[in-house]
RNA sequence: GGGCGGAUAGCUCAGCGGGAGAGCAUCGGCCUUACAAGCCGGGGGUCACAGGUUCAAAUCCUGUUCCGCCCA
């Protein structure tokens, strides 16, 4: 039999069984068709990623469920690959070249895609051999990017349609706009923050009368642009001025007074300045009402031409300038503290602008009625459920999304805009001439399409979409989405819709969605913070294994995680327990030979941990199947340490002593134990599990693909267990006296057990061998009622009382302060269950089975009392002097 | 302003209608031949607060306070 070294050095280790694994195919998908399937599709982390712990929570997540379906007999599928992130990628090579005193447009449009194209052979694989060294099962083979030839394919494909359908339009419309990306943004990715600033009151000279109506606005230089001032229609204040007509003030321009319900009275003045060009809500009162769109702001945040004397004025500069002139004037009322929410670029964090601005749209709420029916009626299921709240809401006010990005990464709009006839030409092919005129003067749009855009369609596109293949067949829809609540709109929602669309079916069944991962204080890593864990340190530290099974025991449902690298060092000890557990069979088989266990007559210590076992791959079946990894990896946890290796382990000692058929048979429960714990554990562990199962003797030939454990009802005995329980109380009490007493524990003592009736001390003879083992006794002794042996150090169990005689030693005084806490507790419990079964309504309402429990513990704590006080009584009698 | 989540041992968190639990930390004792990255034993909690439902509430309901997140 093989040896293991004595400590557990995952070096070399991880990368043995990696390759080992890869070069078997264990991880491609088999495209069976007499197996049930199993498919998941990774969520692409940025191509310019490195990997953090959110990466490193979502992955491992996935492949504990990965590992855990495939052993399990599905055939399984896990699709691996990475985004082309555009503004992202876009700045990263863009940042490379300002290195060299260049920028994209000394380079021109096609060589500057040339070099992003370069940067991403060479670096863009990054992330990938970081999700190897976290051990993922992904099928290599299938490795996607979102701008490969397929997935563009597809890209163009779906703009096709969703145009030919009418879903896709282009416009000119307020958007957010981003001067340091120098691009559109979709709503969700703008972030909002309340930071103070002020509230400036302005007042707006009435045109042909005395006086001015005063508007308050936190943005004072977008009254440049303003087009007209707005009350609401049932605001008395304002009634006689609707419809008379303020001279802008430092333009000149004549705007007038309208209502609009929209307008809330209870802001500033209630009198609200429009500025449609500039702000959300002005643009939709300014195309109820028909007001002109004045745009005094460009695309790199300065004025025009529009603003008149503020022209060319950056636009935090224009302010100032706009705030000084106002007051000069006399026009500015007064300006109040107030808390302004700041819409800023989650890319750059650079304050967004709201433009007007030509851009492509999706029409959603076609879109988004029957995504919101799949989840309504169960189709696609979101784990916690407590999402759907959120995601109905989101859904069922979602707004058109702009899909156009001012940037040259990324999937070049598929449409051509006609010199001669202004009509647009949108085609799968590259076409040569305007599909409405016939004219060749034709031109490609500048702009690229939004990257969500593509990895909306990832779970159709990677399967090989729009063809027909085997593999949509079989994996779509997947099975399971794992992912982070913080793209459920930008990803997870857009996925449902595309795939309602184009497939006819939701994307995936499950959505598990899991927490963030923050510090141990909890709060957000970052590397502005510096209290970033990563997880590539954490993995050369600690290993793979150890740093996994952290994150799965620390990932319960609906609640942020907190890491420590505390925690993951303590989890290391269990990775190094397992080693040492391994290390003491593999050490203990010589002359080993497989027994059938569910033919043998085995001792109750071997039966308890049999029973023990099922019970336990119940429990991590269970809570794997209801992705609830802190309880699956919890239970194993549990189990494994402080049930085989505390109890049995220990207890198997003395028959592989006896030698003979009781050593064989106790070899034969080790390596059943130790075999199915490594299955069990190989999802969360899949390194160290490996390293020893081929180590130790096994069926097949490798644990990755062997099958995972199920539970065997025969070996489930709840008989023994309780009877295992009271022998595990004894043990553990007398240990206790030797602890109280500071007995060496190469000591040798006697005990002596006493009980009042034949059948409570039979249990405990029949277990003599392993009482004596495990409280390292000289000789256990047992006595059937009488008095208390003088002299003795006690302590009362449920069943019986155990006594160590210890002459001279025994503290009289620290005896009958242990008993008198002993009775405290005991009273206390049993006024509680006593008040309980005094209570007719109880009796009467209670199910019967909870009755009779109470009763069995009213008569179990009663008896333990009396023990307690016929103790206490005892010693007292004797006094200090025993 | 709206929504969601949380408040349980010193810390991090399970438990979510019938005996208050785990890990870490802490204290005491042990190098007991698998493991000192270990073993054995101990201490520590009016389960945020106030009401209610129930035979029975940490657990369900309502409200309050505080904390976190999301949306506007």
């Amino acid at each position: 039999m093989k040896e293991l070294p004595k400590a557990y050095d995952f070096r070399g280790v991880e990368e043995k069984w990696y390759r080992f694994w890869e070069e078997k195919g264990y991880f491609q998908a088999k495209l069976a068709k007499d197996r049930p399937h199993f498919s998941m599709v990774i969520p692409p982390p940025n191509v310019t990623g490195k990997l953090h712990v959110g990466h490193a929570l979502n992955v491992t997540l996935q492949d504990i469920m990965a590992r855990y379906k495939r052993m399990d007999g599905y055939d399984t599928l896990w699709v691996p690959g990475t985004d082309h992130a555009g503004i992202a990628t876009q700045n990263v090579v863009e940042r490379a070249l300002a290195r060299e005193g260049l920028s994209r447009h000394d380079l021109g449009r096609e060589e500057f895609l040339k070099r992003v194209w370069q940067w991403k052979e060479e670096y863009g694989g990054a992330i990938i051999e970081q999700l190897k060294r976290l051990g993922c099962s992904c099928d290599w083979t299938r490795l996607r990017f979102t701008m490969d030839e397929g997935l563009s394919r597809a890209v163009r494909e779906v703009f096709v349609r969703l145009w030919e359908e009418g879903l896709i339009y282009r416009g000119d419309y307020i958007i957010n706009w981003c001067p340091r990306c120098h691009t559109a943004l979709a709503d969700i990715e703008v972030e909002h923050e309340p930071v103070p600033g002020h509230l400036w009151y302005i007042r707006y000279p009435l045109l042909d009368e005395e006086g001015y109506i005063v508007v308050a606005t936190t943005r004072p230089e977008t009254m440049l642009g303003d087009t007209a001032v707005a009350v609401n229609p049932e605001d008395e204040r304002y009634r006689h001025l609707v419809g008379k007509k303020v001279k802008l003030p430092l333009i000149g321009r004549e705007i007038p007074i309208i209502a609009d319900r929209e307008v809330d009275p209870e802001f500033g003045t209630g009198a609200v300045k429009v500025t449609p060009a500039h702000d959300f809500n002005d643009f939709e009162i300014a195309r109820r009402h028909g007001l002109p769109f004045v745009k005094i702001m460009d695309e790199d945040g300065r004025l025009t031409e529009e603003a008149g004397p503020y022209a060319g004025l950056e636009r935090f500069e224009a302010r100032k300038k706009v705030v000084e002139d106002l007051k000069a004037q006399g026009l500015l009322e007064k300006i109040e503290d107030y808390e302004v929410v700041l819409g800023k670029c989650y890319r750059c964090g650079d304050v967004v602008e709201p433009l007007l601005s030509k851009q492509w749209f999706v029409k959603m709420k076609p879109l988004a009625t029957p995504a919101i029916a799949a989840v309504e009626r169960g189709f696609t299921r979101l784990v916690p459920e407590n999402w759907k709240n959120l995601y109905f809401d989101w859904m069922r006010n979602i707004r058109d999304w702009c899909i156009s990005r001012q940037i040259w990464w990324g999937h070049r709009l598929p449409a051509w805009t006609c010199k001669d006839c202004g009509e647009i030409t949108v085609s799968r092919e590259d076409p040569k001439a305007c599909t409405h005129c016939g004219s060749e003067n034709i031109v490609q749009e500048e702009d690229v399409l939004d990257t969500w855009f593509s990895s909306a369609l990832w779970p159709f596109s990677t399967l090989g979409w729009p063809e027909d293949t085997p593999e949509l067949r079989l994996y779509y829809p997947t099975s399971l989405l794992v992912t982070s609540f913080d793209i459920l709109f930008f990803w997870v929602a857009r996925m449902l819709m595309m795939g309602l669309h184009f497939m006819g079916a939701v994307p995936f069944k499950d959505v598990y969605i899991h927490a963030l991962v923050r510090d141990e204080k909890g709060q957000k890593m970052s590397k502005s913070r510096g209290n970033v864990i990563d997880p590539l340190v954490m993995i050369e530290k600690y290993g793979t294994d150890a740093f996994r099974f952290t994150l799965a025991a620390l990932a319960a449902q609906g609640r942020d995680i907190k890491l420590a690298e505390s925690r993951i060092e303590g989890y290391r000890h269990f990775v190094n327990k397992i080693w040492n557990a391994a290390r003491f069979v593999l050490l203990n088989l010589d002359g080993y030979e497989k027994v059938d266990l569910s033919q043998a007559t085995l001792p109750k210590e071997s039966r308890w941990i049999l029973s023990r076992l099922q019970k336990t791959i119940e429990r991590v079946r269970r809570s794997l199947d209801e992705y609830e990894f802190d309880q699956a990896a919890l239970g194993i946890y549990h189990f494994f340490w402080h049930e085989f290796c505390d109890w049995y382990v220990e207890m198997s000692k003395r028959f592989l002593a006896q030698g003979g058929e009781a050593k064989r048979l106790a070899q034969n429960v080790l390596v059943e134990v130790l075999e199915k714990s490594l299955r069990l554990l190989h999802p969360f562990m899949p390194f160290v599990t490996e390293e020893i199962w081929q180590a130790i003797p096994h069926e097949g030939e490798a644990l990755i693909v062997a099958p995972y454990p199920r539970p065997q009802r025969a070996f489930i005995d709840e008989g023994v267990e309780a009877e295992l329980n009271k022998v595990r109380e004894l043990i553990v009490a007398i240990r206790a006296i030797r602890a109280d007493y500071n007995l060496h524990p190469t000591q040798e003592i006697k005990a002596i057990v006493r009980a009042e009736k034949e059948e409570k001390l039979a249990l405990f003879q029949e277990f003599s061998p392993v009482i004596k083992q495990l409280a390292r006794l000289k000789t256990l002794e047992f006595q059937l009622g009488g008095l208390r042996p003088k002299g003795a150090a006690s302590a009362v169990l449920t069943d019986a009382e155990v006594f160590v005689p210890l002459e001279g030693l025994v503290d009289v005084a620290s005896e009958l302060k242990k008993l008198k806490k002993d009775e405290e507790k005991v009273l206390k419990e049993l006024s509680r269950v006593k008040g309980r079964l005094e209570n007719e309504n109880f009796l009467k309402k209670a199910p019967p089975e909870v009755v009779e429990k109470e009763k069995t513990r009213a008569r179990e704590l009663e008896e333990k009392l009396q023990r307690i006080r016929e103790n206490i009584k005892r010693l007292e009698e004797v006094g200090t002097g025993t």
